[in-house]
DNA sequence: CACACCATAGCTGCATACAGGTTGGCAAAT
DNA sequence: ATTTGCCAACCTGTATGCAGCTATGGTGTG
């Protein structure tokens, strides 16, 4: 098992160091809901399982509660948060104002990357579409993401862009399953209008389909919710 | 010296804990410039004067280094970040943007706390202009934005704004000097202008307000380094 | 006198021992 | 049988020792 193929994630101020790797590990593992959840963690064990003392460990879970992705509390342990209603209106809120900002600052040299990248994912995609793995899906969503970030030419709008995107992605937990099909065709029709786009240059329609489609998904978890 | 009278800053997810009280501690001291750019912090000196072990003031450096605020190389030290022209850029290209969206989520129950306290930052502005007290100044800058802060509904938004806030702060560095008297005026009008806001409830208005003054910031920086 | 090399002091990164806190279970009393 | 109080196991928070790295100043040589 090859922990460390934590596919280099735009390195907006590179930092380095093996915290850095337990940092990502832990982050994907949470955001692929391969941790879900209310899922207790404890430092022994990761410091077990990443041969290292519970030091490193114990700087990672606080980037994380730093993010806001577990919360730490004395005696007890490290537990990934749950998905507060409000926060989650407010990241989303905040998620389409970002996208629409996308379009401000362009990064046109990043624009032929970007498309090989989504017509890869396009491939990856079709193959999916018998399956019904989850995980293959989250890591296509990941990719997306990364893609889209990095035609961001903004540092500030980059990091934070990047930030509600990984507080967001777990908010799908509650409702992936019952939309699995639904979603699947949405990223597939996400993939060819962002394609096209970059085949014209125009990164703001980029920005402005992604802010569609995290509205589409926004509609959906509410929807969803209403039905409890 | 008192130095736990850290304001109590508008915590968002209220963290706890001594690590907590020295971040703040040093994040003030950054962005009050008594730490300027490219000061060397070691861990043992930093451990001796808040009476703890060097482990709590290693976390709370890491915290200040995932901010962007500092910068630690092994074997040498932890280095006050200096100002990189393009982050500079960046941060109020996104600031800018960030005020705008302020009327976007408007808290309209804080209000009547915010127009208080910017009549109070009034009197404390007139005591100052007689004087060349930097750091009051910057004490008050400080204020000013956590009131402001209070005025935004979501938290998402909040934090970001927040953040690079703390950023852009130290910018002023190189021109702080220069400019004292015109960001002086500056800040009586934007107080003036917000207060009269406020008493309209108009909270757009507050984050137009601070969006100009960020602007005007902006273009002094601008023409001072022209001047290079 | 200039330059290169090396030793040394000081710093951060990591590992580990200890202290403080929390939880769950067991036992005893009602 | 139920409830209550206590204790023990486990977990995080803190302190400290050690290893690795860096910079600097002194020394020896050209």
């Amino acid at each position: 098992m090859n922990e460390s193929a934590t596919n280099e994630t735009s390195r907006t101020r590179a930092p380095r160091g093996q915290v850095t790797d337990i940092y990502r590990a832990l982050r994907d593992r949470i955001c692929l809901l391969r941790y879900p959840p209310g899922m207790l963690l404890g430092e022994h064990e990761l410091a077990e399982e990443f041969t290292v003392s519970r030091t490193p460990v114990r700087q990672a879970l606080q980037r994380l509660e730093y993010d806001g992705l577990t919360e730490t509390r004395n005696g007890v342990g490290t537990m990934v948060t749950g998905v507060d209603p409000n926060a989650f209106r407010d990241i989303y809120a905040f998620r389409l104002r970002l996208s629409e900002m996308m379009g401000e600052f362009p990064a046109e040299e990043e624009v032929p990357r970007a498309l090989s990248t989504i017509l890869a994912l396009q491939d990856r995609l079709e193959v999916l579409k018998g399956q019904r793995d989850m995980e293959a899906f989250w890591q296509l969503n990941h990719e997306l993401h990364h893609a889209t970030n990095r035609l961001i030419a903004n540092l500030a709008l980059r990091e934070t862009h990047e930030r509600y995107y990984f507080q967001a992605s777990r908010i799908w937990y509650s409702v992936i399953e019952a939309f699995f099909e639904e979603q699947l065709a949405d990223l597939a029709s996400e993939l060819n209008e962002i394609a096209g786009a970059l085949r014209a240059g125009d990164i703001r329609a980029v920005g402005y389909i992604q802010r569609n489609h995290i509205a589409f998904g926004l509609h959906r978890v509410a929807s969803a919710h209403m039905a409890d």
